[in-house]
DNA sequence: TTAGGGTTAG
């Protein structure tokens, strides 16, 4: 009852009464408005207020360089606090949070140092400035040194190791606090959310609302963002309920994160619904659905969205344009980047990117350098856009610069430059990144960590890859598919089985590494099996699982496994994806099967790939005529052709010996369409006037062109020298070769034995020194051949296949016929100083020579034999495999390093020059 | 609480 008419009383007093002006009242008013537009960011205003103040007390002062600190205008602050006479423990305080809250720490130190008295929350923001700071060490000194410790105290040391992921530590601490309150339980659970251990997040929170603390705005906020790591989807709808029960839902900000769940678990059409539900939406919310409609690639949505935002901001805007940059749309994205009247850094960052990731690095390191402000992650999507262009050495480099230049790099330049490094196999650059992510106390971050995995296992450093899997404690799927990867790469495939087995959860990711470690291990039986078993598992393929499955397919020459898939793909209906299809075209290719013009024949849509795709087939396989007329009517069909178009043609005319028409194209090129020749080109037109005999047009075309030779076109050269037995420019070349540095043995091979040919004994040692010295070794044959989908591989002088021995014995007994018919082996290119009979031992031990009995061996009588093998046939097999096809009647086709070989009664398809 | 930067299959 007297309660009521208090408040009866209270209400008519203010809206009745007249305010009183009185001094103290005018003063109480004036600091209340100099600390509103402090906290508005509006601090002139505040100091003209300041200054027109006839009377100022001690809070005035305080509030008035408390607003200059807090944001940022550390110099006008210190003036007013060293010309206040009547400094208290407020104001040296204020000055104190200033330093450290814009990075000046040792200035805060001072401050606190100097203090004539303090109090818990001088200690308190001292404290929490070491914290913010990332320096845990001081913070936890002064922490352990205070006298009497408050909530906060607490608080400030478990965000501090929560910052460093340190959280063990910090549950610790955590536990110990005498009193909690809602602050410290949203620390620990964002702490748990930052490691993405979202488990321990969510079992926080249920300890947090069983301890009837009462869930506020932002523990709902960490609440909601913790089960979206935990993809439950009904444990959404729990939260919601209790959201609902507290009165929260209607929140903006509670419900913007119920959304950010919706978007984050993959639930588009829930989130969108949810979104058209909410009964107030900001800036964050219409952001949050247009970049989560972008994000998964519904580009139509995100436009459609963003049109709709009742206020335009810098941060709808940011994300509008990232839409468009995604989508290719760079032009659209540039023009809204324009509108935005003030961008601020990550505006600037975003149109960075969208330019780097669509290859337009010129563009972007343009507007790098023009930007008014650059941050971490300006850095960072500079060196990402190096990687992602195939600049992994810059990338690298750039790291550096950004290392020396005193500022610390960011999670994801530690993570872009790992991923350099494993692009070119930098691996002690891996490890100083290593080193230095030790340093900076993120080598456990999931990116940083997962990224040290794949570089560590690109570059072949199998026990460190084990060491780091071991050492991490938060393995998301990614960190175990880093891993069957490095052990696949390095053919550890049991390891790669047992850890599949092992692994917690699967996705599309871990099923096409554990599928292409089996077709690369050459048991296409298992892979299809897996394909089938992934299929069985409800995890659907998608494009890129299909053509990396068919490109390891071609590459090896696994046709069988190649048709199984290709039966697949209708299945499923991948058929209507062009880059399925040209990868269908490029697999038969690559296994010499002429389906690869019927696949063609099919697709439904070609684009540029396609036709060159079939350009090439054309070229690898010898069908010269064809691929002249395959270029023809691309042209007719208005396709324009390029670069690759033209290395196909040419390279297809060079493996046919269409000379003219060959030195037809190369001139159209540039005459016809603008296309200046690479290096590739040159060599094709090298391999062109080589096979013809035309060996000085061609050392003058290669001393005549505009650009470098590089060791490819000269090795063109020395083959045709070779084959053409000019041993005079021969041996120019091959001399030119080893000065270049050459990791080939042929060159030092011919060298070597001309000169001991001619009693050069000196010379014979200084090749063979350089050889050594250089490292060169001839790189080991090895052919493969498939049977019934699997493969079966023979390294030059193998031993270990179980039908070795009578494997031998079939091959010297056609070898004794062989002679016998008057034939001499060409052991040119064995090394000199081995004697005749073990060079004609090394010769009869080649790879191709073990698998194309092999084949005899195991398949019927008359079917063709398909071989693949890493190098170059051998002048001794090819004649050898000519004589094979004549006397068993079988087509024998061999794929070598460079091109096919269709061997058929006694000739082969090269033409004997290749 | 939002927008920008990152790791795994190729």
């Amino acid at each position: 009852m007297n309660r009521g008419l208090f408040r009866c009383y209270r209400s008519l007093s203010t809206r009745a009464l007249p305010i009183q002006e009185t001094p103290q009242s005018k003063l109480f008013q004036s600091n209340k408005r100099i600390q509103e537009l402090g906290r508005l960011g509006r601090v002139d205003e505040a100091r003209k207020l300041f200054d027109d103040m006839i009377q100022r007390d001690s809070v005035a002062w305080n509030t008035m360089i408390s607003g200059y600190s807090q944001n940022g205008r550390l110099e006008e602050a210190r003036a007013l606090f060293d010309s206040f006479a009547g400094k208290n423990v407020r104001t040296w305080t204020s000055m104190l949070t200033g330093y450290a809250k814009y990075g000046r720490i040792e200035e805060a130190r001072w401050v606190f140092e100097s203090m004539p008295e303090r109090n818990i929350v001088s200690w308190n923001a001292m404290v929490s400035g070491y914290v913010q700071n990332g320096d845990l060490c001081n913070a936890r000194r002064l922490f352990d040194q205070m006298g009497e410790r408050n909530i906060v105290s607490w608080n400030s040391i478990v965000t501090g190791y929560c910052h460093c992921c340190r959280m063990r530590e910090a549950r610790e601490l955590f536990d110990q606090m005498p009193e909690r309150n809602s602050v410290s339980w949203m620390v620990v659970i964002s702490g748990y959310v930052q490691i993405n251990d979202f488990r321990e997040a969510w079992d926080v929170f249920v300890r947090m609302h069983r301890s009837e603390v009462r869930p506020d705005q932002s523990i709902f906020v960490v609440a909601f963002l913790s089960i979206t790591g935990l993809n439950d989807f009904e444990l959404i709808g729990s939260l919601r309920t209790l959201a609902i029960k507290m009165g929260l839902e209607s929140d903006v900000v509670v419900g913007t994160g119920i959304l950010n769940a919706y978007t984050r678990s993959g639930c588009l059409e829930v989130a969108m619904n949810f979104f058209e539900s909410m009964p107030e939406r900001n800036e964050f919310t219409w952001t949050s659905m247009i970049a989560a409609f972008s994000q998964c690639g519904r580009f139509g949505d995100a436009i459609a969205l963003s049109r709709r935002v009742p206020e335009k901001s810098v941060s709808t805007q940011t994300a509008t344009m990232t839409a468009y940059a995604q989508n290719g749309r760079i032009g659209q994205a540039k023009q809204i980047f324009d509108e935005i009247p003030n961008p601020n850094v990550v505006a600037w960052n975003a149109m960075l990117a969208g330019y780097a990731q669509n290859g337009m690095l010129e563009e972007a390191n343009d507007l790098f350098l023009r930007m008014p402000s650059t941050n971490s992650a300006s850095w960072a999507a500079m060196i990402a856009g190096l990687v992602q262009n195939g600049q992994s050495k810059e990338a690298v480099e750039l790291l550096a610069e950004l290392h020396r230049s005193g500022v610390v790099p960011s999670h994801s330049s530690f993570t872009s430059a790992l991923s350099a490094c494993a692009n070119i196999g930098a691996i002690e650059m891996g490890r100083q990144i290593h080193t230095l992510s030790i340093k900076i106390g993120c080598q456990f971050n999931s990116y940083v960590g997962n990224g040290l995995i794949s570089m560590y296992a690109k570059c072949k450093s199998i026990e460190e890859v084990s060491q780091m899997f071991c050492r991490m404690r938060h393995r998301d799927i990614v960190s175990w598919n880093s891993l069957i990867t490095g052990l696949s790469e390095n053919h550890m495939l049991d390891d790669a089985r047992n850890t599949f087995e092992k692994m917690p959860k699967r996705d599309v990711v871990s099923w096409t590494a554990i599928i292409s470690a089996y077709v690369q291990a050459g048991n296409g039986e298992v892979a299809l099996q897996l394909f089938l078993d992934m299929l069985a598992h409800g995890t659907n393929p998608n494009e890129l699982t299909v053509t990396s499955l068919l490109s390891t397919c071609g590459s090896l020459g696994a046709t069988k496994l190649g048709e199984q898939i290709h039966a697949l793909i209708y299945k499923f209906g991948f058929n209507s994806y062009v880059c399925v299809g040209n990868s269908l075209v490029t697999m038969y290719f690559k296994c010499g099967c002429e389906d690869g013009f019927s696949v063609f024949e099919e697709m439904g849509e070609q684009d540029i790939v396609t036709w060159n795709a079939i350009l090439a087939g054309c070229a690898q396989n010898g069908f010269g005529d064809k691929a002249i007329k395959i270029f023809e009517k691309m042209k007719a069909n208005g396709v324009v052709p390029d670069q690759i178009s033209f290395l196909g043609i040419l390279s297809a005319c060079s493996h046919s010996g269409l000379v003219d028409e060959g030195l037809g194209y190369f001139n159209s090129m540039s005459q016809d369409y603008d296309i200046l020749p690479l290096v590739h080109h040159y060599t094709c037109m090298v391999d062109l006037l080589g096979w013809a005999g035309r060996l000085s047009e061609a050392e003058s075309l290669i001393e005549n062109m505009p650009i470098e030779a590089d060791l490819v076109i000269w090795e063109a050269l020395l083959a045709a020298c070779r084959f053409h037995c000019n041993i005079k420019l021969g041996q120019k070349v091959a001399e030119r070769l080893v000065q270049m540095g050459t990791q080939k043995s042929g060159p030092y091979v011919l060298l070597s034995n001309l000169y001991a040919s001619h009693g050069m004994r000196d010379k014979v040692r200084e090749i063979q020194k350089s050889m050594v010295d250089r490292g060169v070794s001839r790189e080991q044959g090895l052919s493969w051949i498939q049977i019934k989908s699997k493969l079966h591989y023979f390294l030059t002088g193998d031993k270990t296949h179980n039908q070795i021995k009578k494997i031998y014995s079939v091959l010297m007994e056609f070898y004794g016929h062989f002679q016998a018919t008057g034939y001499v082996p060409d052991t040119d290119f064995v090394l000199h100083d081995v004697e005749e009979k073990q060079k004609q031992n090394e010769l009869l031990y080649h790879s191709e020579k073990l698998a194309v009995i092999f084949g005899i061996l195991n398949t019927p009588n008359g079917s063709p034999i398909q071989i693949l093998k890493n190098l170059r046939i051998c002048c001794d097999c090819h004649n050898f495999v000519k004589y094979l096809s004549k006397v068993t009647g079988r087509k024998i086709v061999i794929r070598d390093g460079n091109r096919f070989h269709h061997f058929l009664d006694g000739s082969c398809s090269c033409r004997d020059y290749w």
